[in-house]
Formats: C-alpha cells, structure tokens, sequence
DNA sequence: TTGTTCTGTAATAATAAAAGTTACAGTATG
DNA sequence: CATACTGTAACTTTTATTATTACAGAACAA
C-alpha cells in the first residue's frame, strides 16, 4: 500500500457505514472522494475480496458492508489494503561485495516488520464504528 | 519521507558506523548503497542538518558519525528523515459538500498521527548500535 | 425481450513523483 | 595551483499513480 489505498478504502467504508445498509454505487463514492469511479470499483473489489463489503450488479446496484461496523478492525483494513511493506520494499540492490550492502536488505526489512507491526497493532485498537462516530 | 529515503539514511550510519570514524566520501557510499552519489549527498545534508553525521569538505574530505552509536536512536533517525506522514498526506481533496468528504482528512489524519507515533515508539526502542550489531 | 444502469476488469493515456545525471562554485589539501 | 572532495541547482529519465475509455456481463423494469 501507498498514501491513498488505505484512505480512499476507509473513506468508503464510513460512506457505507453512515448510509445504514443501503447500497452506494461507485460514482456515488467517487463524488464524495473526488476521484475517478473506476479507482473506487478497484478498491471495492479489494474490500469485497477481504469480505468487507458485498457488491450487487445491474441496474440499481451498489455495494454495502458485509459486516457489522463494530466487527470491522482498522489492523484488518489496514492488512487487507497494503500492497507493498510501508518503509523500505524498493527495487534497489545494495553492492553484495559490501559486507554492509550484503546484508542490509534483510536487517531492514526485520526492522520494518517490527515498525509496521507495532503500527498495525495501534490501528487494531480501532473499528469502523469508533472511526465513523468521530464525525459529526 | 517514503520508501528509500530512511533505508538510505540508515544504510549510510551503518557504514559510518562499521569504520569507525574514518570519514567515507559520497560515492564509496554510494558504491555500496547503489545508487547516485548525488543522492547521498543529499542525504547526508539532510542528517547532518538534524545532528547525525559531520562532513568534511575538500579533498580527503567526507563523512563521518557526530554522536555515538548508542546516542542515535532509530526513531530519532525516522522523524529526521520523515518528509511527508506515513499513510495519506495525499493532494485528493474530497468534496466538501458531502458530510463525510468534508471531514474525512482530519479524521485520517488523526488516525495517522496516532499510528504513526506507536511505529516511532518501536523504533525508539533501537538504537544504530543495536542495528549496527545485528550485521555479521 | 429490450433498453437502462450498474459492476468488474482490461488497456491505455496523462500526470506526478522519484531517481539519476550533469554541471559547477566553494573548500581543503599537498 | 592542481586535485579531490562537498553542497546545490537544474535538468532528464524512469517509474508509479491516477484518470480515462471501453466493453462484456448482471440485474431490473417497462
């Protein structure tokens, strides 16, 4: 994940938690956000693969959440959206005739996994419930 | 910051570290990070703004640690390196006449900060030296 | 059963961000 | 004064992100 994956699925789903079951199509959402409809239906179709939300097609379709909000975990969110480590992950290869470029790559990324789980254990003290009832 | 630039700035106090104050100039560096010695450079400014490392200009000249291993703290390290928040931070401006999109950046943010801080917290916990001596 | 409005997904184009490159003034050294 | 560095700026190339277009297939409603 990067910047806006984790952003723009957490602002669907407080979309979707603060319509109460009804179902929201993604231009709906896409307005909200103000981003491209397409971008949206990608996201939900990441949400829906980690079962949170359930999508209907055809005419008058949408998605809603699959699950209570208060069964609804950020850490789970957060895992479900990332696509890549949040620190390190780059294509760069350090020199392997350096003792240090050698070995550098693997001593970061231990780092990283503890950093970003200690990040996602933050987050899992959260649900979708407490996050949406922040707004007024 | 993103990616690269505290996996640099890292690797460039580990090396510091392995010789001992001896100064290393920004394209043995590089050579070992692989990558452009413009960049380190620019890495280098950014840590010896924040206290981490002392430069030497001239020929002969190069970098070395300004604290002790010990005295350099990863999270430290993270807030001098951080350019942009970890998650979000994005240029999306969500629509202001929708409840939700009018409050969502503050709320994300909020959230970010709180995560972002228990990810310092664990870094805080290491110091380069611990880095250092995890390397054979 | 046909037109309409959605989802889902792929392919492509436009835009933005990151990294690399070149260049050069200024500083230390011998 | 020649050499080898840093520090920085300007510019180019590459890569990643976001937007756009397009269309098949699903659901619905007349």
């Amino acid at each position: 994940m990067n910047s806006s994956h984790f952003s723009i699925s957490l602002h669907i789903l407080t979309l979707l938690d603060k319509v109460n079951g009804q179902l929201l199509n993604s231009e709906y959402i896409a307005g909200s956000i103000n981003c491209n409809p397409v971008l949206v239906r990608k996201e939900l179709a990441n949400l829906h693969k980690h079962g949170f939300v359930q999508s209907k097609e055809g005419k008058g379709g949408g998605s809603t959440l699959a699950k209570r909000p208060a069964d609804i975990n950020l850490g789970e969110v957060y895992k479900a959206v990332k696509q890549k480590g949040l620190l390190g992950e780059s294509k760069n290869e350090p020199n392997p005739d350096c003792p240090v470029g050698k070995q550098i790559t693997q001593q970061l990324n231990k780092l990283y996994s503890d950093a970003e789980n200690a990040l996602i254990k933050d987050l899992s003290l959260k649900t979708l419930k407490d996050f949406s009832l922040g707004f007024d």
